[in-house]
RNA sequence: GCUCCCUUCGUCUAGUGGCCUAGGACACCGCCCUCUCAAGGCGGGAACACGAGUUCGAACCUCGUAGGGAGCGCCA
């Protein structure tokens, strides 16, 4: 039989870090298995789903090339079906109609709370044979087996045992005509052919139930694996408030997606000391069964610490596209600009993100440069700084070929005639082109600024040096 | 309240009874390199939650304690 694997978001919101994983992990045991990975849109709460989260969820997953292998099966477009096996538990006894209002639900809750009972209902109409009434409060109830126990084994938590004793008989339709969440996943798995279930682990208490389904329905039972939740860096569920929880947001934030992908992988599951994965190494050697039981930390350091490794070990060329969208994001004009290849060599191993590689590529597309007054002071103002302008200019003026090799050149013959160290040479013509004393190496600096531009802010430089 | 789950450096983790005076990575500190900032190299501090037991031997097995978490919906 073939694998299949599938990640079912509710489209209530954007896809969050923790989902990103879930999905990575449904995605890479589906290919390392040979198998297939599908998307399930779990939009059955019309109040709170949206096609624009739905969109969002689909953009995500794109970025972050998790792409289903088949078009996403919408939970809306399904409730003929639903119905129908429905109905047929409710032909075979599985299931019946009960009419108990929200209220009576509630205080059934407390009472049995009051009771140091765990809260459930007590299946008042479960054999009462009541004729069927057109109630607004009717709902369908499984029948759920009142005695035993319903056994697993679960990839990641290891045998789950659960007394049926501690199970109630769950509404699998609800008095709007929409079935409820434990329901339609069970129909909708047992339809979409999926033999693992993997899913977050505040799930482990819903399976035991879906499994009684399962059997109700004579359908094969298929594997589960409950992930462990991804915490904020306090230790505290993750949340909007002190941390990004939005894929979307780490994007904006200047991380490259097989970053993220990386540092993901990693948390909760680990191949020995090897940190870094390929995507080719990761659905090699990812094994659902080597996923942690226990839940662990966001830790963005680590996240960033990855982004700036694939910074400076891919080939430019294929973060050019990610980093181009940083630059149009922040305004400059990527016509009148450096190739951003360039860029990206001259800025990797100074940042962790694109977001700041775009914002210290303005020294290059931006047309003025903001003069910051203390490097103006320490580096134009002194001895030296006139005359290593001037030399600068002469130099440049005529160098053949404009390359950093050529300008690297230009500025070690400046500190030979005028027996200065680099130190001398590299600041005020660092300050020069970039009005601060912070750059990637002088020759590149200068190389990047064009020509033109070189020399025209030499000139605005003596200015200020002579001035 | 009830049910279930988790617990190795600050963080992510290796570890499945002797290879552990517990390894790696991020972060941190120091030194080196150096035209600034970085990157890089070298080095350093830092953990088996606690208590019993089993065993010749326990991070690894058992029990208990403490701490943390999830769930208990006509939400998913």
């Amino acid at each position: 039989m073939t694998v299949r694997t599938r990640f079912a978001p509710s489209p209530t919101g954007f896809l969050h870090i923790g989902g990103a994983r879930t999905a990575l992990y449904c995605w890479l045991e589906a290919r390392r298995r040979g198998g297939q990975f599908a998307l399930r849109i779990e939009d059955t709460d019309r109040e709170r789903s949206t096609d624009e989260a739905v969109r969002a969820i689909l953009d995500a997953m794109h970025w972050l090339q998790l792409d289903a292998d088949e078009a996403p099966v919408y939970q809306t477009h399904r409730l003929a079906r639903y119905k129908e096996v429905a109905d047929r538990l409710l032909a075979e006894g599985k299931a019946y109609y009960a009419y108990e209002s929200k209220d009576e639900i509630e205080a059934m809750r407390e009472a049995a709370m009051a009771r140091g009972e765990k809260p459930r209902y007590n299946g008042y109409y479960r054999d009462r044979n009541e004729p069927y009434r057109d109630d607004p409060n009717r709902v369908i109830r499984f029948k759920n087996p009142l005695e035993g126990s319903v056994v697993f084994e679960d990839k990641v938590k290891g045998r789950v045992e659960w007394a049926n004793a501690e199970l109630d008989d769950l509404v699998i339709f609800r008095s709007d005509g929409w079935p409820t969440y434990n329901f339609a996943v069970v129909v909708d798995d047992i339809d979409m052919g999926i033999t693992e279930v993997i899913r977050g682990d505040d799930h482990v208490n819903n399976t035991p139930r879906q499994i009684n389904i399962y059997r109700a329905l004579g359908a094969p039972v298929p594997e589960f694996a409950h992930l462990p939740m991804i915490l904020g860096q306090e230790g505290k569920k993750l949340s909007k408030r002190t941390n990004s929880v939005s894929v979307m947001e780490y994007r904006d934030a200047g991380f490259l997606p097989h970053a993220l992908l990386n540092y993901l992988v990693r948390l909760g599951w680990s191949h020995g000391d090897q940190e870094i994965f390929s995507r080719e190494e990761m659905t090699r050697l990812f094994d659902i069964g080597d996923v942690n039981k226990a839940a662990s930390r966001f830790d963005v350091e680590k996240l960033a610490w990855l982004n700036q490794h694939y910074l400076k070990n891919d080939a430019p060329e294929s973060i050019v596209p990610e980093f181009t969208w940083h630059l149009e994001r922040a305004g400059f004009d990527i016509a009148k600009g450096p190739a951003p290849a360039d860029v990206i060599v001259a800025l990797r191993d100074r940042v962790q993100t694109l977001k700041e590689m775009a914002e210290r590529a303005k020294i290059w597309y931006g047309p003025i440069v903001e003069w910051d007054d203390k490097a103006v002071a320490k580096h134009l103002k002194n001895d030296s700084a006139v005359a290593v302008l001037e030399a600068a200019r002469t130099g440049l003026e005529a160098l053949p070929e404009w390359t950093p090799a050529a300008i690297h050149g230009v500025v070690e013959q400046i500190a030979a005639t005028l027996e200065l160290g680099m130190g001398k040479i590299a600041q005020p013509l660092r300050v020069a082109m970039t009005g601060t004393q912070v750059s990637p190496s002088i020759d590149h600096t200068v190389y990047l600024a064009g020509r033109n531009e070189a020399l025209a802010r030499i000139g605005v430089a003596l200015t200020k040096a002579q001035g």
